[in-house]
DNA sequence: GTGAAAGCGCTAACAT
DNA sequence: ATGTTAGCGCTTTCAC
């Protein structure tokens, strides 16, 4: 460095006090236990000499490092800004510091990543990485670091999460295609040991039930990974069955994209001879031709619901364990027909 | 935490050695020092008591963290998931762990950003976030923090950066309109205070006269900030002049989804009635309709080098300045019409 | 080759 | 109300 760093004794020295009254001096929690006087003097150097707490040796010290590990499993997919943006701003709010990491989807890196974040001693987590039994869930509670699940949680649910409502998201999309008319309804199911792939698909069944269809397994496509080149190929390959279908309800809007270009390899479109719905409304799928009908998910807000959550169970460790859930909404966009029509029921065959 | 972590003073007692003994055998760099013997031995107990070191001790002693900070103004923005990608590849190579953080294009925000990463010893910077004359690029250099700048630079040129090479860029896609048969070509630029804005449109007026065009004042497009609402708006005060146009350059992705929105809303469309290119072919830009002609940079390799760059600049500090640009290619896709009438040039460099 | 001792910058008993 | 002291877990002189 360029010149030594100003520490505490400095401040001290400078003030004629002793380090740790000035410590104290300096520590809005210790304030009262000094003597206004001292403590405004302090202050005044501390400001003078442009004294900048140091926060490793705090940290050393005390153990706590104001830092939340915030873990993406895919930072290439579109949603996580808004939900990182709804953690930063509520953690940022009380004092906390996220720091960011990509897994990429890799069970060895996420371990490798997870480790590395204990080993800083970040005061809690916040992963979106979660899959329905995970290993590295479980050693966070066997470490007891404060841990809140983002959009995805654990079959157990042993730990805090909060995760949109996806059965409902998938009554919504189901009952909108059956609305225009629709009978025969793919979907396209993604990865099940997610609890994103697994509730969105027990929804869509569910949902097929309660608009009075029956959910012909024959047009369950599974994908194994949230995509747009498993959407195409998942696509493709239900095309390629004997089953006709007339709609197709995507997991996610990657897995809608890829229908998109599925289609328009086969000359078709969307909303004309396939009617497609995604879900999430995530940036660009309403600039997509035509504009995507999805389930749109508030992620800002189970951004800043997740770091709320686990703000409270930092202050107390012993804080109940809590399960929220958010409640999306349709967006009815071009991708499922411009006007629902009740009587033709198969529209386009192709 | 449950049980107390165990430390290098365990594992030492257990071994039967002094702690510093320990430590210089299970540093690397140190373990010549030690007899074979008992570095192995050492090794093995510290295995089995499943010792991790505190890398917090280790930094408040040594005063290197094995981070880097990496500032991004806008995680928003689909270019930078690539870059950050191949920044965290390079690094993790070498054992550093990158730290994101969003700064969301303001420079308060970004203030406070860097204090705290410099407060956290990060060993090093990257900055995607620099202004043409920037004052925390200033506040890295007096505080001698290790910086690489990527994808926008400085004016004065006196801190390493990688950036694609935006005047080539710009000669491409104009070349291209020319070759199209366009002659009357507008510009939608960017902000003049980054580099990219500042550069693209300084290469758009010199590529213009190189194919023998002269670029009208009242065809470039101000935008105040890279975005589609910006893109919009600018696109219709263009259009409400009279000057009339039959194609524009955007100087990125994002201002090009922001032509097409008004176009929309004009019921035209790109690639007919007026020809659109961006910049950047970032992701998604093939999958809307039209398909979007653009330039595209190698963002995953400019990470990566960028993250190289720094790495050498840690391993000697006074490792001179470079700048890097990288050569950018044309993606001709649909939102440049058809075919070009004057030449048979092939499309699709993709 | 290994042990002893100091210290990175801070906080928190404990003493006064 | 303030000063003293010890120590977080590690590395690194300096002795031997």
């Amino acid at each position: 460095m360029a010149t030594r760093r100003v520490t505490l004794r400095d401040v001290a020295r400078r003030a004629g006090v002793h380090p740790s009254t000035a410590s104290r001096a300096l520590n809005p929690q210790t304030r009262e236990m000094i003597t206004e006087d001292i403590a405004r003097r302090v202050a005044r150097t501390a400001r003078a000499l442009g004294y900048q707490p140091n926060p490793i040796a705090y940290l050393l010290k005390t153990n706590r490092s104001r830092i939340i590990g915030v873990l993406i499993p895919d930072i290439t997919n579109p949603v996580f800004p808004p939900i990182i943006r709804g953690i930063e701003d509520a953690l940022g709010a009380a004092g906390y510091t996220a720091v960011l990491a990509n897994t990429d989807n890799d069970e060895q890196r996420e371990r490798v990543i997870l480790e590395n974040m204990i080993g800083r001693r970040v005061d809690g987590l916040i992963m979106a990485t979660a899959r329905r039994r995970d290993p590295l869930v479980q050693r966070c509670l066997a470490e007891e670091i404060p841990l809140v699940l983002i959009n995805r949680t654990v079959a157990s649910g042993e730990v805090s999460s909060v995760v949109n409502d996806d059965e409902f998201g998938m009554e919504l999309a189901v009952a909108h295609m059956a609305r225009c008319g629709h009978a025969r309804i793919a979907h396209l199911a993604g990865p099940l040991d997610l609890s994103t792939g697994f509730t969105r698909h027990r929804g869509f069944i569910k949902a097929m039930k309660e608009v009075g269809l029956k959910a012909d397994p024959r047009l369950i496509g599974l994908c194994s990974s949230f995509n747009e080149t498993e959407g195409r190929r998942v696509f493709l390959g239900l095309r390629a069955g004997n089953r006709r279908f007339t709609a197709v309800v995507a997991a996610n809007d990657l897995l809608a994209v890829g229908c998109y270009d599925a289609l328009h390899e086969l000359g078709l479109r969307a909303g004309r001879e396939v009617a497609v719905t995604g879900f999430n409304d995530m940036p660009f799928v309403d600039k997509l031709r035509p504009p995507l009908t999805t389930v749109r998910i508030p992620h800002y807000q189970m951004g800043a619901q997740a770091a709320r959550m686990l703000l409270a169970r930092l202050r107390d460790p012993h804080a109940p364990i809590e399960h929220v859930t958010l409640r999306p909404e349709l967006v009815v966009r071009d991708s499922t027909g411009r006007a629902p029509r009740t009587s033709s029921r198969s529209r386009g065959s192709a």
